[in-house]
DNA sequence: GGGGAAATGAGAGCGGTGCTCTCGCTTGAG
DNA sequence: CTCAAGCGAGAGCACCGCTCTCATTTCCCC
């Protein structure tokens, strides 16, 4: 034991990473509304109520399970376009492309926690403030793409926006990335959105006898959203 | 009584459509994964036996839900579309937004169904295969509007597909479009689910503090989409 | 019309759930 | 060393999905 952590406190951290463990398990296994609070106790050889002392109830253990899946979903994505942007020839559309599709890869490697977070809420929770930073991780990255794409010599082409967005348009400019233009964070506001749809649609079953081999449908589509937002012109295709 | 139908089995379909209009008050109000069916006999004043001579399990309550859910939302877009269409001076452009401000308006109006077929997918639950018909109602009615605006005078713009994509596109159209050229096909697919991205992240709250003002938002999301599918052309905005 | 099969409803019961409370034991800070 | 705080276990409450049994009612066929 360190002289700045008692045998309690050590013992506190490792049992509620247990219980958050557990609780993964078991959640690949039946999804979020089934996850028993008693199945995980069961598992781990502890009574029930003791799990009370941790969590205090079912909806706190997966408020915890939400921004973890957050920050998890984040790193991975982090690491991922860090990679992109190191290599060399590295463009802004192909760490855009990295970046989506290190989104679809957790989101296939972990679709439960996926659900977790990008699925119907669960009935009555309703996510702390907590979650917003971990929650925005993603968003951040592909503002970013963006905006060294701005920077760039190739810079970022336009859609016009109609008149009665562009108050709205600006506003969200402003809390968003006032370096950008308007068109832009629209466009990559609307894109980020439509890049959970692809996904949520493929995890949950939509794309099934529709689309079959979907991972170049994927990198085809997302692509074609980073054109949208102006990252790409038309023609040009990623390589990595 | 009819001749055609005793007392028996008129009763039967009233106290079905009563369960169903139960759970859908309780759906409401805590969400799908805590229906409970005990909650709906309770409410109905019947034991909760006698809910399974209805429905052989809460499962199958809850297909059934999914069902007219489906069913709701394709009946409003088809009604919708259908207008757009008759309108003078109609034209694909309008037609299509019309279609998605349709589903959006229902996916507002009926946000616990709508969780319901384009949520997290129920637990162990899965989708039996009659849901399926119900379930292609919007993505049919969108695949029209291209097919409409291909025959038109106007016609459809394309993006070529990268090699990779070219098999499965192919595929693609065999089954959901052959007189549609596979680039159109592949866009569609994408914006249909994309769409579904949209109106699924201003439902579950990930727009909340980023998108406030979301019908001009969305109208002008997916005005770009309809191009993207090469629906209308840069410039073209639709007026109704 | 009458009789037997099928449909229906009610109730008890099984094993499970989230959550609370109380009870003893252990740990750590004063 | 003491004593409050932290902790685990167990019993218990109200609820859940689902099954089984047992009356009662309805309908179909002879």
């Amino acid at each position: 034991m360190s002289a700045t952590e008692g045998v309690r406190a050590r013992a506190r951290r490792e049992i509620t990473a247990a219980i958050k463990d557990e609780a993964r398990r078991r959640l690949a296994d039946e999804g979020a509304a089934k996850l028993s609070l008693r199945a995980v106790a069961r598992e781990l050889g502890m009574a029930s109520s003791a799990v009370y002392r941790y969590f205090p109830s079912r909806d706190d253990l997966l408020t915890a399970l939400i921004v973890d899946a957050y920050d998890s979903l984040g790193a991975a994505a982090e690491g991922v376009e860090a990679e992109a942007a190191a290599a060399p020839g590295a463009t802004p559309l192909g760490r855009w492309v990295a970046v989506c599709e290190a989104v679809r890869g957790w989101a296939l490697a972990h679709p439960h926690e996926y659900a977790l977070i990008y699925g119907t809420p669960v009935p009555g929770y309703r996510a702390p403030e907590t979650t917003v930073p971990a929650a925005s991780r993603v968003g951040l990255l592909l503002i970013g793409v963006a905006r060294d794409a701005h920077r760039g010599p190739a810079g970022l082409s336009r859609t016009p926006l109609p008149e009665g967005l562009r108050p709205e348009a600006v506003r969200m400019t402003a809390d968003l990335a006032p370096d950008l233009p308007p068109e832009t964070v629209v466009a990559l506001v609307a894109a980020w959105s439509e890049l959970f749809g692809l996904i949520g649609f493929e995890l949950f079953g939509q794309f099934h006898r529709v689309v079959e081999d979907r991972a170049p449908f994927f990198r085809h589509a997302v692509a074609r959203l980073a054109h949208e937002v102006g990252i790409a012109f038309p023609g040009a295709t990623p390589e990595a």
